[in-house]
DNA sequence: GGTGCGATTGCA
DNA sequence: GCAATCGCACCA
């Protein structure tokens, strides 16, 4: 039985590569303005680690859009891509170090939707920049410890869509879990 | 004020 | 393989 209890802010305080690998198999959750409330087991994530990650929104420097990047971990930075989907970020490290973990995919029936691909995750979870900068301690968004997994089923690869990135779009900040059917991507890289 | 493009998706 | 679709970063 996966657990309830919510992560707390020390969780988000950390490194975005711990962060990220420490996510998979928690549980995403989202209150509806019906009250209704989704869950999902997230099976994939990336980290964008760093102003020095040339793959990252805080490469060029703190803007507007990225303003939550840059705040301290445990809140939400969500953007818009391609002028129709939304990407769903968690927000990690200290104030003024710039670091986020992009959720990819959560696993399927829970949120009553296909959860695979950040775009379709927002959808799924009805989450858009109107929750950006949002608390992930709060009522409207949140994460629980859920069923953490052992280091035998995580892979990691490269990230996905940011060949533009040189050498850091060979770093393996990509974090699945191993064999999972979910995971996004071309040809679904597991 | 103008321009180019993206941490994607769905369909041909 | 490629169109959809628009906010925003960047340059002038």
């Amino acid at each position: 039985m996966p657990s309830r209890k919510r992560l707390r802010r020390p969780f988000y305080r950390r490194n975005a590569l711990q962060v990220a690998r420490d996510l998979l198999g928690r549980v995403l959750c989202r209150r509806l303005s019906d009250g209704q409330v989704l869950r999902a087991r997230i099976v994939e994530v990336e980290a964008y680690d760093g102003r020095a990650d040339r793959a990252s929104h805080a490469h060029r420097g703190r803007t507007p859009r990225n303003l939550p990047m840059f705040e301290a971990g445990g809140i939400a930075y969500v953007y818009l891509v391609y002028g129709m989907h939304h990407c769903f970020n968690v927000v990690t490290g200290d104030r003024g170090s710039p670091a986020a973990v992009l959720l990819r995919a959560t696993e399927p029936p829970a949120a009553g939707e296909p959860a695979s691909g950040p775009g379709r995750l927002c959808r799924a979870f009805r989450i858009g920049r109107d929750e950006s900068g949002c608390s992930l301690l709060g009522r409207e968004v949140w994460l629980e410890e859920g069923s953490p997994v052992g280091d035998r089923r995580v892979k990691r690869t490269p990230r996905i869509g940011v060949s533009y990135a040189g050498d850091w779009a060979r770093r393996p900040y990509r974090f699945v879990i191993r064999n999972h059917g979910d995971a996004s991507g071309p040809r679904r890289l597991r």
